[in-house]
DNA sequence: TTTATAAACGCAACAATGTTGCATAATTGT
DNA sequence: ACAATTATGCAACATTGTTGCGTTTATAAA
């Protein structure tokens, strides 16, 4: 069962995060739905979009769980989207990287489910701000 | 300057560290101490020995910041230290895995400092279980 | 051993992020 | 229009991590 309703809200959530470069978080997700919505409804919301594969969530690596949509990754690359995200130390901006296949040096006796690869740095950006 | 200190509640952080298979959480190793110290001295050891290359940080899948001990990595390895973390959807256990190193496909105009590899997935005690 | 000094600590208060329960509102198929 | 159930608002709570400040303690020097 469970139909899928394609509320206002969740239409701006969505679109917020497609037209962002960077993945968001859920605070500035809220921040930019200019009340249209509670702050819960957002988190509800982005939950829902995660599971009908629209969006994929990354944690960063400063603890903080960041949005991005589902745009390069099909269906099949999502479950073990296996492309990398680059977070930058200055910026703080999140940004999923084309895919990056890698050698898991990984026992065998470990069942592998998803692979999440992060690199810090510095972004392009605060490359030339430097 | 900046004198080192060994404080017992020091010592007794970093063996509950060192004695443990898995990375843990601050909320776990606090759990540990028995109350000898304040759950804010835990934080605030945590921070002294990762800066003196004692353990490292890692960053779950859940966003939760678990510590583990720097014993296979040396301090140059740490640095960088990417060797891959795998974290047990069951049990929750994130654990640390020889090193792995991976080929990175990244633009160039990207300054790379660490990567982070964490595989998510269910470890052999779980697997067992099942 | 005593003393001086900076490091470490306790406590309370705060901040950020995420979750839950429940009554109400809105969407969709009939 | 109506019924069914999905989605929302709101309040309250939970967890994780941080900050300020006065006090205690470990270490090195006297
Ligand atoms: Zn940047
Ligand atoms: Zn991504
Ligand atoms: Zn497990
Ligand atoms: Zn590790």
């Amino acid at each position: 069962m469970a139909i899928i309703r394609n509320t206002i809200a969740k239409k701006a959530v969505f679109e917020i995060i497609q037209l962002n470069k960077t993945a968001m978080s859920q605070t500035e997700i809220f921040a930019k739905v200019n009340n249209i919505c509670d702050r819960v409804t957002v988190y509800r919301i982005l939950e829902r979009l995660v599971k009908e594969v629209k969006i994929h969530k990354i944690v960063n690596i400063n603890g903080v769980i960041n949005y991005a949509p589902c745009n390069s990754c099909s269906h099949e690359q999502h479950l073990h989207h296996d492309h990398l995200h680059f977070s930058c130390t200055t910026c703080k901006k999140l940004t999923c990287i084309a895919d990056n296949h890698i050698e898991l040096n990984i026992p065998s006796n470990y069942q592998v489910a998803e692979v999440f690869l992060t690199v810090s740095g510095i972004c392009p950006d605060c490359i030339i701000m430097a």
